[in-house]
DNA sequence: GCGTTTCCGCGAAGCGCTTCGACGATAACG
DNA sequence: CGTTATCGTCGAAGCGCTTCGCGGAAACGC
């Protein structure tokens, strides 16, 4: 723990220098920049950081509130808090968690006492609390997910809209009539944001486009393996011959190896694109066509804004919906006309209850 | 962003009274105390953590240090996240996160700036690099599981061997002879700390009653259902009539499902304690007994250990073993003798490839 | 050759808080 | 009634760093 005025004994020049030499934000000759430097390697000097932020006006800490739900998704979850440490890490930001209760009351309370430059939202519901103290504090902070009230708020996220219109036009333009989604379980419809986004626009784009459309859940709370084989029938039975998949990996797996016991081929029978998934798609038997979200997108760009914001060109609110990026595999092929399939067979297994 | 001096102001007290007050160090009069308190309320003080930080010699910041690779388990390891980061708050203690190659990295760097009063480690390895680093630095480490080269430190862990040892009690206490064990995937027993503890110990009991074992996993890098319906069928090969499931949440609902699915009861046919679970083995169809590993548990004597590190009476280095507990619902009987026990069904079904 | 820049480096003033020592004032004591 | 504790409060000295303004010396211009 040495600290700055040894650096400067040792390197022979006094305080300010040494602390210009290492900010750069004043021209130090080579020669003196060398002797500093070596001071601080050999001293093993490291800047204390509360006199950093006492004395300078950045902190370097984001804070990252996210309540950590019980019906969380925990990988995702998982792939977003890593893919925004590392981008903070990358622009010599640290992250401090906001958890639980502490998700909205830490808000106030890191920004009312300057811990934190910036504030980044996690797990974002579509009534989020955390949207009305946002406005509330004078810390810049970004949603990652959009709620439903977003007004004047800064919000990157996936056009979940765009994907899903995109996955609806290539099922539709290979000539299926008719297609079905198979949806989050049933709480993510309420307590997250996107999942009804990704619904509606399923519903819209289709009508738009003149399709037949079904819709079910892979599970109530969570994923089940019974509740996605029950959508995966009656999806079926409506004769769809299209699939859009936004559920969890589990629930992707539980589909295509309901298909397979079936005996529908993919693409051949079932044409499948996965919507929004943070696992990769092409890791399955039959690997799908995916417009995946890509959780590193979202959160570069929210450090970026983040940042931002503590200068000078501070970003405007509003919505940056990241544009959604199709990934062929081969899981959609042309419809083959009503005449020549032969009728799925629906052979109805029943179902076990329980987990997956 | 009222400061300290406006407070004193507001109040007609001078500033070290206000911090007297708010800390308590001092005795303050009741109505001075009030005064200020009023203060404080109207002007929305909260102290500035910078000069906290500065000024006083705490920073009320742990560091959490998860490395968070591609195998790790992430519903388990969220739970951990979440009740160390609770533990913590209730202390009056935020958590930085430490993620990545910052996992590493960055416990050098937050114990050489000061940013950090102690370390939690969390998804500790058996080779874990981060023993040697928290062996180099002076700010408190606590390591929340158990490494193999662990001397010096200070570790809290479930007592997995003496909660393997609980269960393969049990087992043997009921009569059962062979008794198997499906075990985490393969990656599990380099990459994690406990698995390869709950094996051995698994092993060694067994050894101790005079029993028959066998052992199998449930995937290789992930879990998957054809691994653990193969090692179910493999330990019923084998004759065992007591199973000990140490693996995911999914692997005990696939084995759960195989044994109905062959059609036989639990605990009538089949005798099942589940060892070092986090999530619920209550939930199941069939409720299992369960040796649960209680992350709050873990992650609170860490916090303890990590406060009265900054204090006087320093902990000791040294294992910390939280005692092992027995939750009976059921799903362990005595054994059914050689002689009344029809020739279990080994019916083999090809277990199909891919996720579960 | 002298005034003018430019370049480098220095000193000192904070940043907002904690904490030590001191100091009146009142209470307790013999 | 004088002396010693006790209580409640205050002033001031840092904590370790950043940053502003200043000034000596070297380089430049005419």
């Amino acid at each position: 723990m040495a600290k700055i005025n040894e650096v400067a004994e040792a390197a022979g020049v006094s305080i300010s220098t040494v602390s210009y030499a290492l900010s750069g934000k004043r021209p130090i000759s080579p020669d003196t920049r060398r002797r500093i430097e070596e001071a601080v390697r050999t001293l093993g000097y490291s800047p204390n950081a509360g006199a950093r932020m006492l004395a300078g006006s950045r902190t370097q800490i984001f804070a990252l509130t996210e309540p950590l739900r019980k019906d969380t998704h925990a990988p995702t979850h998982m792939a977003f808090v890593l893919a925004t440490a590392v981008a903070a890490r990358r622009n010599d930001y640290d992250i401090l968690l906001l958890t639980d209760e502490d998700a909205k009351a830490g808000m106030g309370r890191v920004a009312a006492n300057g811990l934190v430059d910036a504030i980044l939202v996690l797990d974002v519901a579509p009534d989020d609390e955390r949207v009305q103290l946002a406005r509330g504090i004078t810390t810049p902070t970004i949603f990652i997910g959009v709620p439903d009230d977003h007004e004047g708020l800064i919000c990157v996220d996936l056009d979940f809209a765009a994907a899903t219109a995109l996955a609806v036009d290539r099922l539709a333009d290979a000539g299926h009539t008719t297609i079905g989604m198979i949806g989050h379980p049933d709480v993510s419809y309420e307590k997250s944001n996107f999942p009804p986004r990704v619904r509606a626009a399923f519903e819209a784009r289709a009508r738009e486009r003149g399709l037949e459309t079904d819709f079910g859940l892979s599970g109530t709370k969570r994923t089940s393996r019974s509740e996605t084989r029950r959508t995966v029938a009656r999806l079926l039975e409506a004769g769809a011959t299209g699939f859009v998949l936004h559920c969890t990996e589990e629930a992707h797996a539980v589909a295509l190896a309901d298909l397979a016991e079936r005996g529908l081929g993919i693409p051949d029978d079932i044409s499948i694109v996965s919507v929004g998934a943070s696992f990769d798609a092409g890791a399955f038997p039959t690997p799908l066509d995916s417009i995946p979200l890509v959780p590193q997108a979202s959160c570069d760009l929210a450090v970026e804004l983040a940042l931002r914001s503590l200068g000078d060109d501070r970003p405007e609110p509003g919505l940056r919906l990241i544009a959604p990026m199709y990934v062929s595999r081969g899981s959609v092929t042309v419809a083959r006309k009503a005449s020549e399939s032969d009728s799925p067979p629906l052979r109805t297994s029943a179902p076990r209850e329980g987990l997956l």
